[in-house]
DNA sequence: CGAATTTGACCGGCGC
DNA sequence: GCGCCGGTCAAATTCG
């Protein structure tokens, strides 16, 4: 099948691109909020403050919007054979709230891309459908975003029927989460693409402490992406990114939810705001702890923040040029 | 064997 | 009301 055009090997999407960009319509009143009164959405203004918090480390054309309440309402999806034959009002109701929500979608961005463009994306996709369109000799195929269960953001891609040589991506919905916090986060990215991405594979993403030998493996894998790549002309390599994709700092995902379980568990305190702004906003701010050697450590949300710190070695940008350094005369 | 992809079925919106 | 269309679901298949 699509002997013609393999899309999925190829869809890793775009990111810099000179695309045609659209902000298509924004609905004011959240009407698809099921509970609009519900206090569970108050959380919305840590959400807020946690899109502040990482804005940051993320390229402006991509940081991540964090924003929507809809995140904490993830519908479940029941397995037909457990469905009753006849839909209860709730049923169609929940039904039609999120179809029409599908229909309106919040944000909606269209790219244009050539074909050796598309990789430069950083999520992670995972293809769920693939439909031939009409008027359009290529099909359209359909990815969500696999590097958080609960983001509902969305990505076409169809090649132009104009101009086959261009790929036409248009995003949909918002990532409820950062990037993904390691390259193994990737999945549904990582297949028949780069047999080294899945390296790391075997790694659940609770197992986030760092250690030195992952810290080789990471920057030796690093390397050998940017080979792949052909990304031969900068021998540096992204010491944030690196630093990010092995959660030497926290992914919002992760904040998120260790904030969401600590709700969870301490119904009454709810989310320590005071604890955000010293970790974040004390002295210089968020980068200075986090990249410029002060060690910080996440001590309020414990079982839940990443081990960023060995408690031997403080990874920071001097120690991370020490290594680099000590790894390239090798 | 787990995870990703494929693909036909299904559903709701929309135009006639 | 009906049929077309786009978007999603989920079982089956494929792959590493």
């Amino acid at each position: 099948m699509e002997a013609d055009w393999g899309l999925e090997a190829v869809v890793r999407g775009c990111s810099t691109t000179s695309g045609v960009f659209m902000d298509i319509q924004e609905d004011e009143d959240d009407i698809f909020n099921p509970f609009p009164h519900d206090d569970i959405f108050e959380t919305s203004t840590a959400l807020d403050k946690l899109e502040e918090l990482y804005k940051p480390f993320f390229p402006e054309n991509l940081h991540p919007l964090v924003s929507s309440p809809t995140i904490l309402s993830s519908s479940v999806s029941v397995p037909k054979q457990f469905v009753a034959p006849e839909k209860k009002p709730k049923d169609l109701k929940d039904s039609a709230l999120r179809y029409k929500k599908r229909k309106n979608q919040q944000k909606r961005e269209v790219k244009e891309v050539k074909e050796d463009e598309l990789s430069s994306d950083k999520w992670a996709w995972r293809k769920y459908g693939q439909k031939p369109i009409k008027g359009s000799p290529y099909p359209r195929s359909y990815y969500r975003c696999s590097s958080s269960k609960g983001c509902s953001a969305r990505k076409q891609v169809e090649r132009s029927c104009s101009n086959p040589e261009i790929f036409i991506i248009t995003y949909t919905a918002e990532h409820s989460h950062a990037y993904p916090a390691r390259r193994n986060c990737l999945a549904g990215s990582t297949r028949n693409k780069f047999p080294i991405a899945s390296k790391n594979k075997a790694k659940s993403s609770s197992d986030s402490t760092s250690t030195k030998d992952e810290f080789v493996e990471a920057v030796s894998v690093k390397k050998e992406e940017q080979v792949l790549l052909g990304d031969v002309e900068s021998n540096e390599i992204d010491k944030s990114e690196l630093m990010l994709s092995h959660e030497l700092v926290p992914s919002s995902e992760s904040l998120v939810r260790g904030l969401e379980d600590e709700q969870n568990s301490e119904p009454n305190l709810g989310m320590d705001y005071d604890f955000l702004d010293q970790q974040y906003y004390s002295s210089d701010g968020f980068l200075d702890a986090w990249f410029f050697g002060q060690p910080t450590t996440f001590t309020a949300l414990d079982d839940h923040s990443p081990k960023c710190l060995g408690q031997d070695e403080k990874w920071d940008y001097q120690t991370l040029d020490r290594f680099l350094n000590e790894a390239d005369l090798q």
